[in-house]
RNA sequence: GCGCGAUUAGCUCAGUUGGUAGAGCAACUCAUUUACACUGAGAAGGUCGGGGGUUCAAGUCCCUCAUCGCGCACCA
């Protein structure tokens, strides 16, 4: 081994440049990477604003932005983060290399209901309970636990080479974000666009707290499906424990069946808890088909059962408590959980004979806490609600006049339904970790008022007012963050970064995320948040199966680079890589592109070690000439690979050029030229070699910022601008703000 | 129920405006001190899910069916 080192490095040296030592051994991502990072992080480049100052881009250049989808503080970076650093480095590095004004905005989240959740899991495990604490406490606790985190995140983009303007970076609950937020509600609330409002809200029973739609899931459940006898009527329910109020029995008014019952009419009947009047309702929302087509309803635990309740001014009564369990009105089943009262209910309801039958097996969706599992209780509650639709309306004109692109296009349909289709928003989560509405509740009216200032007391009706004691839906604060992280309200960086080029993110979130994005730019600056979505899909196991805890095969992002390098981790993450689909990530695809790392390692030494010591470019005959244009040619196609989002593309066939057209045919068929002796060919050969590593180097930086970076300290002078040994100089540029080849 | 996506080599996937089917990995044959074994050369492997249509020409466009995956909605 020692010898086989000596021999090679007296060989280099007699016949080449200085050779960096480094070189004639194997390309060692681990020695290198950090190394890197550091000498880009103090060049200031990250920065837009020094690029210019240091005049590496012109101040009135076409600026490009993007901001970062910004991860969960409380945590470190799970694949799919690894697959949204990637993709958004290259194309920060390829706009930055163009001469754009770049700007990469990182941020941290909060994560509000999902962080408090992971701290409650932790005081479990400690045996406390946040409903034993003081929010202030609780609030103290998760803050500094979140903020302990962060460093572990942030330093997690750093590994995977993010060139993100870390000065510019924020955190969800910085003071100016959480002031911003509460102002939007503020102007929202004058403008009539958020109300207060007793509505079905979704309920965790076990967290204590509404959740929105996207917070929940439907879980198939196969459970019994029971008929009941209703006076005249038999009736179906798979929830007998929310019967006990029910006294408006609805039918269609088409239906011919029950015809002889007239809309109002009261009938006496006998029911669970003893005999009651009920009234027919005649509602067109009554499907004839199912069932008996006759149905109660319990407007307090139902959406379909509260709109039916609204249209005809019902009664609702709560039959169910925040805690999951049954209310006086239950009778003797009083204070049982509901979970433990269905069949004592049913039981009763036998000996009554009011039991007609039993469907063993019926199969339906019922929504979950998207957390917990725990099945969600529809409940009236008084909470605060952004009005959708002239919101939403907005936002559909904006992309349908095409001021937003989406990659792939087919999700432009999906946005559209579901702006098509919106409900009204319940932004009020009754957690501790988040963003507080700044608003006060009437005691006597329950109206609700915002109250910024904190100075109102008494209501005009006369009540005392109370301070709101909920936070933000994550989502209305991280819904304006396209504003947010450009320092909104303040105009100095949204002049020139708002609208952001590309929104880049997990296609799960087209309903949760993008578009909150688009209705608060647009509302709040009139503009749409950005011109472009790419969204990626999921990064699954080599079987590809669905990451998940449970079953184990969860990669950690930060392991494989440690093995493979972060240069092979990203570019395996790109390659065939097509928008919105999902990628099996093996370790055989990644190992592959760090034997291209140590490939192109290999090149430069072949290259560096066939030019003599004293070294000048000369012009390139015919031959090489049209070698040359042929590279040229294939770095047009690539460029508009790039402008159009086929990074997929772009990766594989820049990847292919440099091994099998660079090194196993030019490199290869170089050979006889350099060893012979017609000192012409030889130079303009050697000039080949070195024009096209350069390119291919600048080329390859955005998908393997490292390696390409590290190849070109060790460059040979040119223009004075490359020393002959590597290192760091004065002056010199580092590739990372190098021109993009023409 | 509605919608979206997928179906191409053993596996994972590309295939941009229709113009002779591609890559990586795996497997096979050969090369063995080479810039690089983290290598090179070569060969093999596919009626592009089925059926129909448009076209001079279809993996690509249209219709239809099947299978798988995902999303949304209803669910008394």
């Amino acid at each position: 081994m020692q010898k086989d080192n000596t021999t090679s490095d007296t060989k280099m040296q007699q016949n080449s440049i200085g050779i960096d030592p480094k070189l004639l051994k194997p390309y060692d991502p681990k020695e290198t990477e950090d190394r890197i990072y550091k000498i880009w992080e103090e060049s200031g480049f990250f920065n837009p604003d020094v690029c210019i100052e240091k005049g590496v881009t012109d101040k009135d250049a076409k600026p490009f932005t993007i901001v970062m989808p910004p991860p969960n503080a409380n945590g470190r970076l799970h694949a799919g983060h690894a697959l949204f650093v990637t993709l958004e480095d290259i194309m920060t590095r390829y706009h930055r290399m163009k001469g754009e004004r770049t700007l990469w905005v990182p941020g941290a989240d909060h994560a509000g209901f999902e962080t408090q959740i992971v701290y409650e899991r932790k005081l479990e495990k400690e045996g406390r309970s946040r409903f034993d604490m003081k929010p202030e406490d609780l609030y103290k606790e998760i803050y500094d636990f979140t903020m302990d985190n962060k460093k572990f995140m942030e330093n997690d983009v750093r590994r995977l080479g993010a060139s993100c303007d870390w000065s510019r970076e924020k955190f969800t609950l910085d003071p100016d974000v959480v002031k911003t937020v509460q102002q939007t509600f503020d102007k929202m609330f004058k403008d009539d666009l958020i109300y207060r409002g007793d509505r079905i809200v979704n309920w965790c029973a076990k967290h204590q707290t509404s959740l929105s739609e996207v917070e929940t899931e439907f879980e198939e459940r196969t459970e019994p499906f029971y008929y009941l006898q209703y006076g005249p009527f038999v009736i179906s329910t798979s929830r007998p424990e929310t019967k006990f109020g029910d006294k408006y029995v609805t039918i269609h008014p088409l239906d011919k069946r029950y015809a002889e019952y007239k809309d109002g009419q009261k009938i006496d009947l006998e029911w669970i808890n003893g005999p009651i009047t009920a009234t027919v309702i005649k509602d067109e929302s009554v499907d004839m088909e199912f069932g008996t087509g006759v149905m109660t309803i319990t407007p307090w635990h139902d959406q379909v059962d509260f709109d039916i309740a609204e249209r005809h001014n019902l009664d609702k009564e709560q039959i169910i408590d925040w805690k999951g369990k049954l209310l006086p009105i239950a009778g003797e089943f009083e204070g049982i959980h509901i979970s433990k009262a269905r069949p004592m209910i049913i039981e009763k309801l036998k000996e009554k004979g009011l039991l007609v039958k039993i469907d063993e097996a019926y199969k339906h969706n019922v929504k979950v806490c998207f957390k917990c599992n725990t099945i969600i209780e529809p409940q009236i509650k008084d909470q605060w609600f952004v009005k959708m639709r002239p919101l939403a309306d907005r936002a559909l004109d904006a992309v349908n006049s095409g001021k937003i692109k989406f990659y792939p296009d087919n999700y432009e349909k999906i946005f559209r339904y579901w702006m098509t289709n919106t409900i009204d928003w319940n932004i009020s989560r009754q957690i501790i970790w988040g963003i507080p509405i700044p608003a006060k509740i009437c005691n006597l009216c329950k109206k609700g008022f915002s109250d910024l200032k904190d100075e109102m007391t008494v209501c005009p009706c006369g009540g005392e007012l109370r301070k709101d004691t909920d936070t933000f839906d994550t989502w209305f604060s991280s819904g304006q963050w396209t504003l947010l992280s450009l320092g909104y309200p303040d105009t100095k960086d949204l002049d020139i970064y708002h609208p952001t080029s590309v929104m880049e993110t997990g296609r799960d979130l087209i309903f949760k995320w993008i578009p909150r994005m688009v209705i608060f730019a647009l509302y709040l600056r009139d503009e749409v948040a950005f011109n472009n979505v790419y969204l990626h899909g999921l990064v699954n196991d080599e079987k590809g199966e669905k990451m998940s805890k449970s079953k184990g095969n969860v990669v950690n992002p930060i392991e494989l680079v440690d093995i493979f390098g972060t240069d092979a981790l990203r570019i395996a993450l790109v390659v065939g890589n097509t928008p919105g689909m999902d990628l099996a990530l093996s370790r055989d695809r990644i190992k592959g592109y760090k034997n291209f790392a140590n490939k192109l390692w290999n090149i430069t030494r072949f290259v560096f070690s066939s030019l003599p010591e004293q070294f000048k470019k000369s012009a390139l005959n015919t031959q090489d000439a049209e070698i040359m244009e042929k590279f040229d040619i294939e770095i047009k196609d690539i460029t508009s690979d790039m402008e159009e989002f086929r990074f997929y593309l772009a990766a594989e066939k820049i990847y292919h050029y440099i091994w099998h057209t660079f090194a196993d045919e030019i490199i290869e068929n170089s050979k006889p030229v350099l060893m012979g002796s017609d000192e012409e060919s030889k130079t303009s050969r050697q000039t080949l070699l070195l024009e096209i590593l350069e390119k291919s180097l600048k080329i390859l930086h955005p998908f393997m910022p490292f390696v390409t970076e590290e190849i070109w300290s060790m460059m040979p002078v040119r223009n004075a601008t490359h020393n002959v040994a590597g290192g760091p100089v004065e002056n010199k540029k580092l590739l990372m703000v190098e021109k993009w080849p023409k």
